[in-house]
DNA sequence: CGCCTTAGCTAATGGCATTAGCCTACGGGC
DNA sequence: GCCCGTAGGCTAATGCCATTAGCTAAGGCG
């Protein structure tokens, strides 16, 4: 069985590092095989293609953030649930923005349950509000649109001038919540 | 000086039309040259390269956006103003999926004109809300990113579930606007 | 009427993804 | 302890794409 260094973890482990350090657009097979070492072809034993290791790195990547997010909501509830939610998807974004331009949003079979999970959690995060049925999804929609919205922005650089990013987070931060608070009317 | 038919304008057109109907992956030299009628090289003559057109096109939606944005906030002042400019964002997007993703959020200086003109009409449109220095910037950050995120997410087909779009958008509306109506605190 | 600029062309190079087909070392069963 | 099947690696080949170099012809301007 030759080496056994490589497995489908593996490719999208050393897939990640070309991420973080190269960028997105340099994530390529050939990168890759050169990290592990191995030529180009021999990746297809691992991984069908380069668009679906494509999306087993956006599922990977997915992971990671359920897994922010979980902790972020963890013991919290209400405001403080939901701003601590927002802060911690905006620092994994910060901290890894190649990362998270590798995400890809629409909706694929492979990341389906990474995604349920994440939305699980943003329910879990609105539920102080008391939102039923519609209203929660359409609150979750809106809080998925502000905080990407924020973090493709941020990890885009596309907020130039000198003022405090943590400040315009909290104002955005603090539009989720007095809209949900006052939510019946609109 | 031949046939004159081509020109960088005229390259971008073609390019916008690939994008349309094929989508921003498929923007390609040769894609071009094809519908041009020329070999892939002579775009060359009107085009530094790839990324240079990618910028190009870039650009050009920016500015379609800018005018959209524009129409949006004409003769309309406060929230009235801000929702019509959130819808006109949305319906763009929404209406040329491909080409809002073809959209390079990273700063330019090739885009950067129309971008600052983008900026004044969302500062424009908060005109109303008595904003002054520091809090303008955070609040125009927070509109990008509401109406950014959503448009991505809604091009990127990632809202699934069946409830109506519109309502969705109009609580992302209604959470700018409470915010910044109640923005003194934060 | 000739010149020069310019937009087009062909040819060549190199990177990349992908497929086909080969080779071999391991591991489980005898 | 030996045998074989499988899995994971390899090389070779194909084709697409961007990009560069150098040629050519056509149109405007003097």
């Amino acid at each position: 069985m030759a080496r056994a260094a490589l497995s489908p973890d593996a490719v999208v482990d050393l897939a990640l590092r070309v991420v973080d350090e190269e960028g997105p657009d340099a994530l390529t097979l050939s990168a890759i095989a050169g990290r592990a070492g191995v030529a180009t072809p021999s990746l297809y034993k691992h991984v069908r293609n380069l668009a679906e290791l494509r999306v087993l790195v956006s599922g990977r990547v997915m992971g990671e953030l359920t897994e922010i997010a979980s902790e972020a909501v963890l013991g919290r509830s209400g405001d403080d649930a939901l701003r601590a939610l927002m802060d911690g998807w905006r620092s994994y974004a910060a901290r890894h923005p190649h990362r998270y331009s590798a995400l890809i949003q629409a909706p694929r079979p492979e990341t389906a349950e990474a995604a349920d999970r994440l939305v699980g959690i943003m329910l879990a995060a609105l539920r102080a509000y008391g939102l039923e049925g519609s209203a929660a999804t359409h609150a979750v929609r809106c809080l998925r649109a502000a905080m990407h919205g924020f973090a493709v922005l941020e990890a885009a650089g596309a907020f130039q001038l000198a003022e405090d990013l943590d400040e315009s987070h909290a104002l955005l931060a603090h539009m989720v919540i007095s809209g949900l608070r006052t939510a019946r009317e609109h």
